[in-house]
DNA sequence: CCACATTGCAACCGATCGGTACAGAACCTG
DNA sequence: CAGGTTCTGTACCGATCGGTTGCAATGTGG
């Protein structure tokens, strides 16, 4: 929206599309870290150079929170719709299928940008870290209050420590992003998510409403 | 032993231990990362000036990889312990309570210093996050071979894909790591295994010789 | 007590960091 | 086309980066 609404016809108009820019430093960042990538290293990616950054972005610590913000609408958009699978199974399944191939896929750097990008960072950067913490804590949560549903609505056995079921599958998530950053394979992966559904397979209720066994089979 | 063993007995006696300065490099190293580090921070908290760190260890990164090592010696010691444990399952349980006891200590800063230490760097550091890839892998090469073993031995049931499963309690290690770093508490990351222990579970063979049930009710 | 070996320290090195000032190019309105 | 407005590109800013030099300080062996 942005991009061409500050546009009010007077005056030079911009030689870049605002969104392609940004989709190219989160690459930028994505590969090397908030650190890691020097302004240098952005305009060239961006083609554009510092002048033309600072007065869009403001500065580097607001530009990468505006290229996390795009990262999360684009690359990470398939984890709200996991959320809305019919059991509390076919969320966490889908979402740490869905999770591997995302951290994988071949179209973009291996891994997750709001962990290689500032896991911890110099003092003067601190917030980058915090942010991208604060970031990761919000689909902890909204997995956390969507077990508890179905927790309530009985595909988790009774009593289910649904936060830490939660926290499980993030942290297990996580861990797959740190692997994938350093090269692991798509399958590699899927074969570690199976084990991790033998877990959640533990707390399906008696009558367990899908069969889970099917998985370790289609891998 | 080197810390010495450079003394020839002539000339002015070094004023510093080699080994607590890099114990000190390590916290450095391990709260900001190998880019988030500066050569004034590490100097000043180990006590010595640059010309010093220099003639000792060469250069940041030599530096660097001389803590990752010392790291591995002391505050990564336990993994070797684990898996001397008797059965697969034990191995595992003992790993994973370890690792959070380990990632969530009072007296050293949260999280890994092998992932926290530069997941991902600027191009001319990149050598540093392939150290630390590689470092990691060495601890699941040599869990995979353990549950190797204890799947000939019998603890494990037949046909068990220890690779996989290997791979599985190493990236949740790893996640374990992450969520530290970011403040999670040592019984919040405890809850968190006791989820994954379920899944290991599923593996043990028919007549299970442990009592996995156990754990859930220590927590 | 002297010659020598080694360390500690301050000051400095070129390069690069994130961030800017300024001049000219490119567009709209009138 | 003139005037106003906005963007682009170059060249530069002070600060800090990792790394180094030269010398005074401090110790040992003869």
């Amino acid at each position: 929206m942005s991009s061409t609404a500050s546009y009010r016809g007077r005056g030079r108009p911009r030689a870049f599309a605002e969104d392609e820019a940004l989709d190219r430093a989160i690459r930028v960042f994505w590969e090397h870290g908030y650190e890691g990538a020097s302004l240098s290293d952005l305009t060239a990616a961006m083609g554009i150079n510092k002048p033309s950054l600072y007065i869009v972005f403001g500065s580097k610590e607001e530009l990468f929170k505006r290229a996390v913000a795009r990262y999360r609408d684009t690359y990470v958009a398939y984890a709200a719709g996991t959320l809305e699978e019919p059991t509390a199974y076919a969320v966490i399944e889908s979402y740490l299928r869905a999770a591997v191939d995302a951290l994988t896929g071949s179209d973009h750097p291996p891994g997750c940008l709001t962990i290689q990008g500032g896991l911890s960072c110099a003092p003067s950067n601190s917030g980058i870290s915090e942010h991208l913490a604060g970031f990761r804590a919000v689909f902890e949560g909204e997995l956390a209050q969507r077990l508890a549903r179905a927790e309530k609505e009985g595909d988790l056995a009774p009593g289910t420590d649904t936060a830490a079921l939660a926290r499980f599958v993030v942290t297990l998530g996580q861990g797959l992003a740190v692997h994938a950053a350093a090269g692991a394979g798509r399958e590699d992966l899927q074969a570690a998510v199976d084990v991790a559904l033998r877990a959640v397979a533990a707390y399906l209720p008696s009558g367990s409403p899908v069969t889970p066994a099917a998985e370790t089979a289609e891998a």
